[in-house]
DNA sequence: CTTTCTGCAAACGATTTGCAGCAGC
DNA sequence: GCTGCTGCAAATCGTTTGCAGAAAG
């Protein structure tokens, strides 16, 4: 369970985060972060196992929600069979996700300040005509990733 | 299984649709699209039935696919427990979505010409970047509806 | 030392599938 | 009438939960 140099200032990120809610922090819960901040994209429970070897599903499961629920894990639902999880938005950068029709993977795309503007805007409006209170949004464009196309 | 008659033509198109591939046009299908098209939001198979009363789980889920498969109908996967439906957008009209972070709820909301701009703006972008290739794109606000605000 | 984690195996629940009878066309 | 659709009940599979032993603080 090596931690690269360069990460240490996230783990101390979320380790202050753990210890807020009274969460321990383990080996577990420390690789986890590991190999999401590695990923440049939303993992699957089985693609995160392939990357942390000896890690019970269970555990994976449980420690997720744990990191979730502490706001360090964001978990996404595409349409793949798994769900995907990452690093919340505050610990990375804001992002919206490729997700390519034919083969399902998912990859990250910076936001463009243009259409964060517009979207910001249109969240406004929204607010003024429904009373709806936007806290986040999701942007996916759907398509034919670079291989299948 | 009433159909209104301001639904004709829409029926129409779906039996053209279900034709072209070979597909029957059944009771359980006419009812499910205009359930469907009753709705201004995407339900779920627990809602569906709801409204098309005596309709099998394991039919829905059957005839959700077919319609899918046919281009009739979109599947959508929030948070919640259960997948969402919704009429294609080429049988309704282009919009995105306010999902409810508290109690889950889903509304459609109409997309504005300057985010629609926007998104196309950086889709155009992305694929001259990266070569992927969008298809369509999806927009959520996730936040508090007006009655859990 | 106490309380929380961990892995294992069993339980859950949304969705899918096998099968025999009914309905489009 | 042939072929595909329907409901029922059983199977699947991602995710959750109970429990006894190990580890954090």
């Amino acid at each position: 369970m090596a931690r690269p140099p360069a990460r240490t200032e996230l783990h101390a990120t979320v380790a202050a985060r753990l210890r807020t809610d009274g969460q321990r922090v383990t080996a577990s819960r420390t690789t986890l972060v590991d190999v999401l901040a590695r990923a440049r994209r939303p993992l699957t429970i089985p693609e995160i196992q392939a990357r942390a070897s000896g890690l019970a599903t269970s555990s994976a499961y449980r420690n997720l929600l744990v990191l979730e629920s502490v706001g360090v894990v964001h978990r996404i639902v595409t349409n793949g069979d798994h769900a995907r999880y990452e690093l919340a938005e505050d610990l990375t950068e804001h992002h919206h996700h490729l997700i390519c029709s034919q083969c399902g993977a998912v990859e990250d795309v910076p936001a463009s300040a243009r259409l964060e503007q517009s979207v910001h805007k249109a969240a406004d409006e929204i607010e003024r005509h429904t009373g709806f209170r936007t806290q986040h949004h999701r942007v996916d464009l759907v398509g034919l990733c670079k291989r299948c196309a």
